[in-house]
RNA sequence: GCUGCUGUAGCUCAGUCGGUAGAGCGCGUCCUUGGUAAGGACGAGGUCCUGGGUUCAAAUCCCAGCAGCAGCUCCA
């Protein structure tokens, strides 16, 4: 008899040697039924591995985890299977989970197109209805070498493995691979799935190494699962901020500038209120605001260090026979003005802003809509400040971003410290007061964060700030660098109290980091239904016919002189029609009028996403319409 | 940059076997004057991404380039 331990404290009996399978049956039919793997002492192993005496047993079924995550990967291991049947020459490489999935990068020249998956998917159907069970065969290391000599793929797989002993999954009789496990019983549970899509993966991440294929797949416990997965995508594809740029004529690109937003008027309201925004921000938190230019002489970039780290991202022109380059950062334009005058101490903390256009020549594969772009427009800042002065510009600055995080409509954030890498400048006195300073403003706003040691950029430590959206994606916006590097080489000093000249901190800092990617944020976090005051257009009037249009017009007259963006819709449509398409376009407020309206001066006010509509004074729609505008309210509803 | 896929009207897309180009939406004109998610008629609109090649004949097949999409790598 062995007694085990259940996760609930309980303690089993069972017979010597029993597997996991059996304790599940012991416990009951349904998680027997249910379980996919378990755990032994902490460790992940199948069902079929036996119990000892003494040992704390955990059954895993689908809920937890762990037996989604090795679902997953056994249904990873029959798509492989899949593949190999129709293409016999393909060579297995490595085959992991991933969110919501998994993939497995294989060796085949044969390209694999969107046409196949059916096929691959019928006969990984097949291999599932078959329900072989997975079995694990294990071996010393010598052994497994052996048995693998010649594939150079799994042989360096199993090199990178630490363990002695090697194991393999068969599931059937066709398909082995090299595995560490666990599996799920058979290959009847490998859930609900589907294969997504394929595309090019380097080998081991390396750009020197073959390109291998890469096929992508999901799967999920039960078909409702999987559709509902189906439908978050397609939701997501809804709210595609290039799509809805499109259809909401807020942005486009063009062949003629391939990264380059051209920014149309819809998108231009939503980019000054941006802008106007943290134009206040920065007069509240008490920051100047300066603008350098964006061509600069070579030399500058040379002393600045971009010269001999970021030269292959710059673009470059020529001059009267001298060299420019387009600059990628505003730091050192801003430390040039800085040098214009002698500075005391008596200054700091000193915060200059500038709202920097930068130019950074991206690869050609890694462009993607607003979110990744060859030109944009950085809400920049740099503090100078003494170093016994760092800790309260940090905290300044998180109120700062996240008074703006709220203020947009997100509340989830996340706050990464990295630490002093092994290539640094500075003494280490100086990145522990720095990363001293950092950690204790985190402290002081109570903020939980996460380290990545040695994570740093060269020149100084640095907190990032994440934001999730709606559909919980998230982003990286906000950042705060120390930089110990830029005053030096820019010489940059101040007096200090004793009357000697010494180098400022210079503290970087970004809050949403890029207005074109911000901007590309907002849309998708919205599904391009903007709160009021972000909308380019707030509020538009419908007659009910032409005969209500001059009353139409006079109401949107009125709106528009007292600050709202009101249009008209004075076309010869129904209103329904009108109305539909007004939703179309996301104003925020419908105004319907006609004769009843028009003798009361009133408008039937009907609001984006919603199938009601109230009559009101125009005067009372237009306070409160201005009071949400005013209040940055994120709500439309009245 | 690398791999794969795609490129046809302003947008979304169809176009069979290689034989001079189509739809819906949008746009314009007219009819219609209506009460809360799309009324009707007519019309305009095309370098079928660009450049070569094969062919009697290319949107269609082949090659190269450009751009976009997905992923990889990158994003001090």
């Amino acid at each position: 008899m062995a007694r085990i331990t259940l996760p609930d404290g309980s303690v089993l009996e069972v017979a010597d040697g029993a597997t996991l399978r059996q304790v599940a049956e012991r416990i009951g039919p349904g998680l027997a039924k249910a379980a996919l793997v378990g755990r032994i002492d902490g460790k992940l192993v199948d069902l079929s591995c036996s119990v000892q005496d003494g040992a704390q047993v955990q059954i895993i079924t689908a809920k937890d985890a762990e037996g989604l995550d090795a679902m997953r990967h056994s249904c990873a291991h029959v798509m492989a299977e899949a593949i190999c049947r129709i293409w016999p020459q393909t060579r297995l490489v490595y085959g992991p989970t991933v969110e919501d999935g998994f993939y497995y990068d294989i060796d085949l020249d044969e390209p694999i197109r969107p046409d196949d998956f059916a096929r691959i998917e019928a006969e990984m159907a097949e291999i599932a209805k078959a329900d072989q069970p997975f079995v694990r065969q294990e071996m010393g290391r010598n052994e497994a070498l052996a048995k693998l000599a010649g594939d150079k793929y799994k042989t360096d797989n199993i090199q990178r493995v630490d363990s002695e002993v090697i194991s393999f999954y068969s599931h059937g009789d066709g398909f082995q691979d090299l595995c560490r496990g666990p599996h799920v019983p058979s290959t009847g549970k490998v859930g609900a799935f589907k294969v997504m899509s394929v595309a090019g993966a380097y080998w081991h991440g390396d750009a020197t190494q073959k390109m291998l294929q890469r096929v992508y797949g999901t799967a999920w416990p039960t078909k409702k699962e999987l559709d509902e997965h189906l439908n978050r995508l397609e939701e997501a594809k809804r709210r595609d901020h290039r799509v809805l740029g499109r259809q909401l004529d807020l942005f486009s690109f063009s062949e003629m500038g391939p990264g380059f937003a051209f920014m149309h008027p819809k998108g231009m309201v939503i980019w000054n209120e941006i802008v106007g925004f943290l134009g206040g921000l920065n007069r509240k938190y008490r920051y100047k605001e300066i603008k350098t230019p964006i061509i600069l002489n070579e030399e500058l970039w040379r002393r600045s260090g971009h010269w001999d780290h970021y030269k292959e991202n710059m673009y470059f022109s020529e001059i009267d026979g001298v060299g420019y380059a387009i600059k990628p950062m505003n730091c050192p334009g801003g430390c040039l003005v800085y040098g214009t005058t002698k500075h005391s101490y008596r200054e700091f903390p000193m915060r200059i802003a500038e709202f920097g256009m930068v130019h950074r020549h991206e690869a050609s594969g890694v462009m993607h809509g607003l979110f990744r772009v060859r030109q944009f427009t950085q809400d920049d800042a740099h503090i100078f400040c003494m170093p016994d002065q760092i800790e309260a510009e940090i905290i300044g600055v998180i109120n700062l971003i996240f008074e703006t995080y709220r203020s947009f409509g997100f509340s989830d954030f996340a706050i990464e410290l990295s630490t002093k890498p092994i290539n640094h400048i500075g003494s280490d006195e100086i990145w522990d007061t720095a990363t001293d300073a950092l950690k204790a403003a985190l402290a002081h706003k109570e903020i939980q964060y996460k380290i990545n040691e040695g994570d740093g950029a060269f020149y100084g430590p640095k907190i990032d700030f994440h934001i999730r959206d709606c559909l919980k994606r998230s982003w990286q916006v906000g950042t705060i660098q120390l930089d110990f590097s830029m005053p030096q080489r820019f010489e940059l000093v101040y007096t200090a109290e004793d009357n000697t000249e010494k180098v400022p901190v210079m503290i970087h800092r970004a809050v949403l980091g890029s207005f074109e990617r911000f901007m590309g944020i907002l849309i998708e976090h919205y599904g391009g239904a903007m709160p009021v005051w972000l909308s380019p257009e707030q509020a538009r009037v419908l007659p009910i016919s032409e005969k209500t249009s001059d009353y139409g017009r006079a109401v949107q007259r009125r709106l528009f002189e007292a600050g709202v963006r009101c249009g008209a819709d004075l076309s010869d449509e129904k209103i329904g029609a009108k109305i539909a398409k007004t939703h179309g376009e996301k104003v925020p407020y419908m105004l319907v009028v006609g004769p009843k309206e028009a003798e009361s001066d009133t408008v039937s006010v009907r609001v984006r996403g919603s199938q009601d509509s109230r009559t009101m004074p125009v005067g009372q729609f237009l306070e409160t319409a201005t009071r949400k505008i005013a209040d940055k309210d994120l709500g439309v509803e009245f």
